[in-house]
DNA sequence: AGACTGAGTTCGAAATCCGAACTCAGTAGT
DNA sequence: ACTACTGAGTTCGGATTTCGAACTCAGTCT
């Protein structure tokens, strides 16, 4: 963005897509499953126009696919593509993060380690040095914070 | 959202308050060292007004906070709270996914592990069984995937 | 005095968002 | 054959948000 629609660094090509107030909420009701229109419309309360707009972008940036799934009336439904899904380590940083600090919602946990239901916490990976750390030996991110 | 305004999940809650295109990038940019007003302004050039709107939100919902840093005029600047820094891994999630599918912008490894310099992984750590896995094995997010 | 700095505010024009009602193809029931 | 219903949208006008550019206001520098 920095002066005039630059490409900007990655990331901020990236908000550009999915950095709205439906986007990342219509990947998460993808990731639980639903794909119609309607469903979409009913589950978060998204206004149609709105809802065909957001699904047409999310699909021409590879996040969603449009799936013809009867022919009768040709009907199509949403589906997660492999990108849409690999969104999900952000989203699950986000309800981490909501659960830690969101004011006024009641925070239980609702994050598990699937196969002992264990609270997970995030953390990053090194392959080479085979450890795990937190954000702040992450070079990349925040160099100059000192705070 | 589901039906009028309710408090929804904490995602919903938290998006309402990060989820647009300029308070992520705010972050981020707090993340780096920036901290008054018109270098927010210059280096993401979003609209003053916006800015300003953008910056009180965030404060009111602790993840700025606004601190004077100088008397003789007055002037205040905007840092990151904890909270604030919390948002990080989210970030990165988000970062190492536009480095690996967001379409048209190179994609150089921007992020590394500090210590050794390779290339992070993400992941989650459950603090019992003393393994990371990936997001398959959290439950909470996307029970119902079968794509 | 005049120019400059930094953190905003004010303005009108342009883009987005909203809910409600409508379309259009086909299906199901009577 | 008529009516009602389904699902994926589109169309509408009005309300809200966003924008860039210009302005304010206190204090400093020359």
């Amino acid at each position: 963005m920095n002066q005039q629609g630059q490409p900007g660094s990655a990331i901020e090509e990236t908000l550009r897509v999915v950095g709205d107030r439906w986007s990342i909420l219509l990947v998460r009701a993808g990731l639980r499953g639903i794909r119609r229109f309607d469903d979409f419309c009913d589950d978060l309360g998204i206004a149609r126009p709105v809802l065909t707009e957001r699904l047409r972008r999310l699909v021409k940036f590879g996040i969603f696919e449009r799936v013809k799934y009867q022919d009768k009336p040709v009907r199509y439904e949403y589906r997660l593509t492999e990108a849409g899904l690999a969104l999900s380590p952000a989203l699950v940083a986000l309800v981490r993060w909501s659960e830690e600090y969101s004011q006024e919602v009641s925070s239980e946990t609702t994050l598990v380690h699937a196969p002992c239901g264990t609270e997970l916490e995030q953390a990053f990976w090194c392959r080479s040095c085979q450890t795990t750390f937190g954000p702040n030996a992450v070079k990349g991110v925040g160099e100059n914070i000192e705070a």
